[in-house]
Order: structure tokens, then sequence, then C-alpha cells
DNA sequence: AAAAGTTTGGTGACTTCGTCACTGAAGCTA
DNA sequence: TAGCTTCAGTGACGAAGTCACCAAACTTTT
């Protein structure tokens, strides 16, 4: 028997307090898998038959409109789990939202009815899925909010400052810009066209260079 | 020792199947509260302590934008749970989001112990609970996809026909009407003002009337 | 009952955002 | 190198959001 030291586990936060028994039942009962980049994860027609937590990499969740359009509703990171899809998988099946691995992933899959068994049994674990639901939830407030209130050019700075982290280039399509913000094309192609203008970005063919990051902060930051 | 028998469990689908001395915990560790419309049941700085299960009433739960513009998010109604708030208290409480009780409201009021004990002893309780988060994520989604791509009178339309349910009659000012579809007064006052003109409704101050849900109905369902 | 205040709705001018139709350029493929 | 596909640019226009202000309808006060 092992002793669960030093296992994935540790890697999540609410979980490396777990008891030493719940932690065995975790690794014991789990798998860890393998997803190469692109792959639809779950969607309608296939939902998800286990909770996963990502190991590696990085799960976006989007939504697909009945025209075609699309919105990323938000991404999942290393550390971090898909618990809202396990909600979903238990009742509602048929909705539209879909979640695919961005990058290669790999995460630790545990089964329904494992999930279902440390639920009950470990109050720790309650704790940490109900977190997760909090975070995920709270999230999609903030969608909605930025969505329903919030200029386009102020969003598309944060998304530009987000993506592209610590480093300066953000490699992406205008396209995929869209559907990250839920606007159409054009609209990304006028602002940064716009954004090029007061030299804050310069553009190549599918990828957005950063060279005046503060004025991207100031526009990003300024509230209204 | 109660029966647990034609108690308001038996409203509530998911729960009417209940293990007996799981009704039991129920029924003896949760109270009946009564609350007066508009009363705010909880928001920025009143966590909930309970998990509320609606007896009659309804609840709205709105964002408040940092601008003071505000979007209804979903109602709570009558058989149906608080659920996401359980989770919001447990972690990120800093959310902006607010729960009102849109008419007077009775509620089974469920404890967080009481709740975290249910969902441990019962598998049926679990199921109930996380139905309840797949329903209101869903709608979510939806609200979601409805702010980003629908256009206004088409969704205007649908909220007429939804709040005036079997009537004919909505009690409702253009800035709430604003409100619940998260855009500004003037638009829905022209959207109105354009619904009067095709004479699908007659407006007067704090009410409209539909005066041919034909017309509405049309433009409600077409989509694109 | 008249005056004053508050809430609700109306409107024009303007900006921003989304849509449509089309163009051209860049990169890939055969 | 010719042809295809993907990506980006653009003008024209319609839909939606913003701003500033006005007017009408209820409420409260005197």
């Amino acid at each position: 028997m092992t002793t669960a030291v030093n296992s994935w586990i540790d890697r999540f936060q609410g979980l490396s307090t777990l008891e030493n028994h719940i932690k065995e039942i975790l690794l014991n009962r789990s798998t860890i898998v393998s997803v190469p980049a692109n792959t639809v994860i779950f969607g309608p027609g296939k939902a998800p038959e286990n909770l996963l937590l990502l190991l590696s990499g990085s799960v976006r969740v989007q939504q697909l409109s009945e025209a075609g359009r699309e919105i990323i509703l938000y991404r999942v990171h290393a550390g971090e789990s898909c618990v809202l899809t396990t909600a979903c998988l238990l009742a509602y099946e048929d909705y539209s939202a879909e979640g695919i691995a961005e990058t290669d992933v790999q995460a630790a899959a545990i089964p329904r009815m494992v999930f279902d068994d440390l639920i009950a049994q470990s109050e720790k674990f309650r704790r940490f899925v109900f977190s997760a639901y909090s975070k995920r939830i709270t999230d999609l407030f903030l969608v909605i909010e930025e969505i329903a209130f919030q200029r386009m050019d102020m969003r598309l700075a944060q998304k530009l400052l987000e993506l592209a982290g610590s480093g300066n280039r953000v490699a992406t399509t205008h396209q995929q810009m869209a559907a990250e913000l839920g606007t159409a094309r054009e609209v990304i192609s006028r602002q940064l066209r716009e954004f090029q203008r007061r030299e804050w970005v310069t553009q190549s063919r599918g990828a957005v260079e950063i060279i005046n990051r503060k004025g991207l902060e100031v526009l990003a930051s300024s509230d209204g």
C-alpha cells in the first residue's frame, strides 16, 4: 500500500490536506490520462464520464451558438478541476458547451462513482469541490458582466495582456480573439488597427506583438 | 416522531424519493422562514447562512456593475433551490451578485452544516443538489449566449411573453425591463415604441399590455 | 387643492458595435 | 508557379448603447 505522499494530489490546493485513506482512494481508483492538443474532451453528445483534475496543460470551455459563432466561457489550468462538467453530466446533458484540450493535457480522471464516494466520505473533498464550483460560477458572472457592460477596446486590451502572460507575443488569429470575446472578427481587426496606430502593438499574420505594455495596461484598467 | 409524509419535502422533484430517515433530518433540522417582498436575501457583505428551498414566491438573482447598471442572472421559483448560493458562500464571498425576494417568500432553510451532513449521507440528496447546479449553470450559459448573440427585439419579445405568463399584462417599468436584459432603458423604450407601432402591445405608465400575442411569438421564435 | 418633488417615459444626436459583401495578401499544396 | 485556403482589411450600413435633456404622470408636502 502506498503512503500517498508526493503524489499528484499535493499539486491541488485543497486536496493536499485530505485524510490519508481518502488520498489512497483517490490514487487507487483514478487513472492518469494523456490527451493530445485539440481533443474534444466533452461536448454535445459526448458527456464526460470522469471528473478531470488537470496536472498539466489547459482546457478551454466554449459555447457554440446556432449561428456558428462561439464564445470562450473559461479555461481550466493545471491544478484546477473540470468540476462544472461533473454537475452537468448528472442531468441536463443537452447543453451546447464543449471542452477542448488547448495543449497536450495530463489529468487525473476520477470516475463518476468514485467522485460520489469521495463526496460522501470526506468533508474536505466536499469543500474542495464546492470551492471549485464557486470559482467557476463567479467567473461566469464576471464574463456576463464584461459582455454586457464593458467596452470592446478595454476587453481586448485585457485579453491581450492575459494571453501574453509574461511574454510579449500572442499567437492567435483575429478570428480566435473574436471568439475569446464573443464578438465579430471585423471588430477585432479594427481595434487592433487602432492599437497599432497608437503604437501599442505590431501585427503579423497569426500573431500580435505587444510593444507598449503600458498603453494597453492603462486602457485595460480604466474602469468604465 | 413524524412520519415525514405530506410535508413540504414532497413538493420538490428529486427530494420526494429520499429515504425516510433523511427526510426526517431535513424536516427536523430545517426551519420554515417567511421573507417579505424586496428583502435582500444575500448579497455583497451578506453571505447566506442557509440553503433555501423555496416553498412559495420567487427570488431574483442579479448582478450589479460598478457603473450602477444591473442585469438579472436568473430566478428561483417555488419548488427550486438557491443552490448556487451555497457554493459561493463556501469560498469566494466577494462576488457582486445578490438575491432579492421578488414576492413574499416562504422557504425551508437548511443550515450549512445540515446541508453538509445530508450531502454526506444521502446519494439521492447529492443527486438533487448536483441536478440543481446543472440547471443553474446551463441557464447561465444560455444567458451568456443571449447577451452575446441575440438581437434585442427578439430578446425583449421573449421576455415579455415570459413575464406575462398566461396573462397579457406585464407590470414593469422600462428601467426594470432594461435590467432584465442587461441593456439601457432607452433601448427598451424604443423597442416598445416599435412593438406599439406594430400593434402588438399598448403601454401605460409602469405596465405593458399584450394585444397581439402572435406577433411577439413570431419574433421571439425567429432564430437568428 | 396647489406646489414641489420624484419617477417614468420620450427624443435627438452621436458613438460604438455588429453585419454584409467584397478585396487582397500570405502561406500551403500539388 | 498556379491554385487553393486561411487570414486580414475595408466601406457601407444597421443595431445597440450613451448622453443630455424634456415632458408627463404619479406622490408628498404645505
